[in-house]
DNA sequence: CTGAAAGCGCTAACAT
DNA sequence: ATGTTAGCGCTTTCAG
């Protein structure tokens, strides 16, 4: 076992009161038993009992992170990012991948609360989230994805700014020349996604291409089944350029249109979103609109924070996108 | 606040040690006060206080994972199956990204102590652990990377057949009419590294290969500076078969070998090691040396499961390696 | 400026 | 079969 404050108390001859207002700065204690405890603390190798501490204050300094999977980069990415911040505020990250299943994440947050996190950070997996979250008192806040349930949470919600990416990938296409046009998006983030959607399509619309010459699919996010559909796809609907919701996405179609003999950007000109660091090193590097997943992340754990210490503001946050010209663009 | 357990004593009429056997199955309880229990409990939406429980178990239910780089999807796969298995023991998992950095480490780790984890799962970024880590009780296991100092741990090692992966890598070039090698390790992990390029070096010796037809080269993982570097490596000593130490590096080094004018495999052949899902979906496909981190981390997990529960085996554990041929060799 | 003592929610002897 | 009680390690009134 390892020491308590007990032991140190003993050794630098004061009570266990004492040293629980040296160690933690709270209270008054003269110069000479401060140096004491110090000494003391130091030559135990004493260091507090976290869980014992938790439990007298009613909270942990734990913050919970839920994202849906941990192995795609923007996630990573972002929890990297989030790790650090909340960090920096002297926080400790529990990081929790919930694999895009709603019941893992309902019992992740269950295992959170548990554990009296001060706060929890959901990039959601579902649409249904438990009843029980809606009745904790425990911060939340929304990042990325946002179903329909969870708009009643009294929470923080942040977003890129989604509709403007949609925007930002047609006018791109178009300066460029392309004539057909597809959206491939990710059917779990219908939010995010309708909104690329919306702006993707609204512009190619209000640049007078027809409605014959765009259409659109919903798949789950992944390489593997991004490569498969895109292949039937094209058959259906022979397309000069593809907008997919996710990099993750792009990834696969990339992969599928190079298996039925296309040439990119010659054959199909291609945009991803997310923009992340893996887009550089395919051949062609992937164009794409980036987040800023370093700020989002940034952002998401300044709002969790704030709202632990009281702050009642509540709302949406928007950030910015680019985009950003690879060779899968002309 | 969340209800204790004495909210629920009083509505089911009982005293709170019934509570607490019925709840935990410990001890007895006739099925007509267990029936009040659990209704009592249903009602109030009581859960558990973990902290408290914790306090009073003198260890709580997490176990900490450090990996060095969640982003890369060889750690981010390892983490995913040790927390798949670990949730099925009934533990939770306390993911920690380390960065690279054994000040993190440190920092993670005496965290992870403070919170009284049953065990730590340790894929080390360094080679200098604290040496309060070579005090503690805490069961550890090490995965993957193993520094000098890390080996005076009494603790479980896990890693792949990393020698027989360079054994593996050298046949198949040599197979493939490949003539001058390089290879291009990792940095970090110098034990894992030193063992593939011993194997990789030693067939390709024993295979007639001349000395002068084989150069090495150590760089840290990441896949912008293997994009970089070998650029200028191909400049001093031109090669037709590169064998890089992950798969990460072996996208960095395929997108210089690309930069430079260099047709893959046609000018170079090129094996990565890992074998990321990401590897099947560039064009060409990377070759690779499979390590499969299901395994790894199923293994690991039951490791430390074993050594909470107070087994006292040690030694190394070596998983299986194999070649997996894509686009990147001929 | 310092110490004594209560109690956070829970488990496990020990008593009944 | 069930209840009483001590105490896990810590913080925080409250006295002195």
């Amino acid at each position: 076992m390892s020491r308590t404050i007990y032991e140190v108390a003993k050794k630098a001859n004061v009570s266990i009161s004492t040293v629980s207002r040296v160690l933690n700065n709270s209270g008054y204690a003269s110069e000479a038993t401060r140096a004491k405890v110090i000494v003391a603390t130091e030559e135990l190798g004493y260091r507090q009992n976290r869980i014992a501490k938790s439990l007298r204050n009613q909270q942990s300094n734990f913050i919970g992170l839920l994202v849906p999977d941990i192995a795609n980069e923007f996630f990573a990415s972002l929890a990297s990012s989030i790790e650090l911040t909340l960090r920096h505020y002297g926080y400790n990250l529990f990081l929790c991948n919930t694999r895009e299943s709603q019941e893992i994440e309902n019992h992740y947050i269950e295992s959170l609360l548990d554990n009296q996190v001060q706060g929890i950070i959901i990039v959601s997996a579902g649409r249904k989230p438990k009843p029980s979250l809606f009745k904790c008192t425990t911060p939340i806040v929304l990042v990325d994805r946002l179903g329909p349930e969870l708009n009643k949470l009294n929470s923080i919600f942040i977003e890129s700014e989604n509709e403007k990416g949609g925007v930002l990938a047609a006018k791109a296409f178009l300066k460029r020349g392309a004539k057909r046009f597809v959206f491939l998006g990710d059917q779990r983030n219908m939010r995010a996604m309708s909104h690329r959607k919306k702006g993707f399509s609204e512009t190619l619309f209000s640049h007078g291409v027809s409605e014959t010459d765009y259409c659109e699919m919903m798949i789950p996010v992944s390489a593997v089944i991004a490569r498969h559909e895109v292949k039937d796809f094209y058959e259906a609907f022979p397309f000069d350029a593809i907008f997919c919701g996710t990099d993750n996405i792009a990834l696969g179609a990339m992969r599928g249109l190079y298996d039925i003999g296309l040439e990119i950007p010659t054959d199909v000109q291609l945009i991803g979103f997310d923009g992340i660091q893996l887009g550089e090193f395919t051949v062609p590097g992937i164009s794409t609109i980036r987040q800023d997943t370093h700020l989002m992340g940034k952002v998401s754990s300044e709002s969790i924070v704030k709202m632990i210490r009281g702050d009642e503001s509540r709302g949406t946050i928007l950030l910015p996108v680019e985009f950003i010209a690879r060779g899968t663009t002309k």
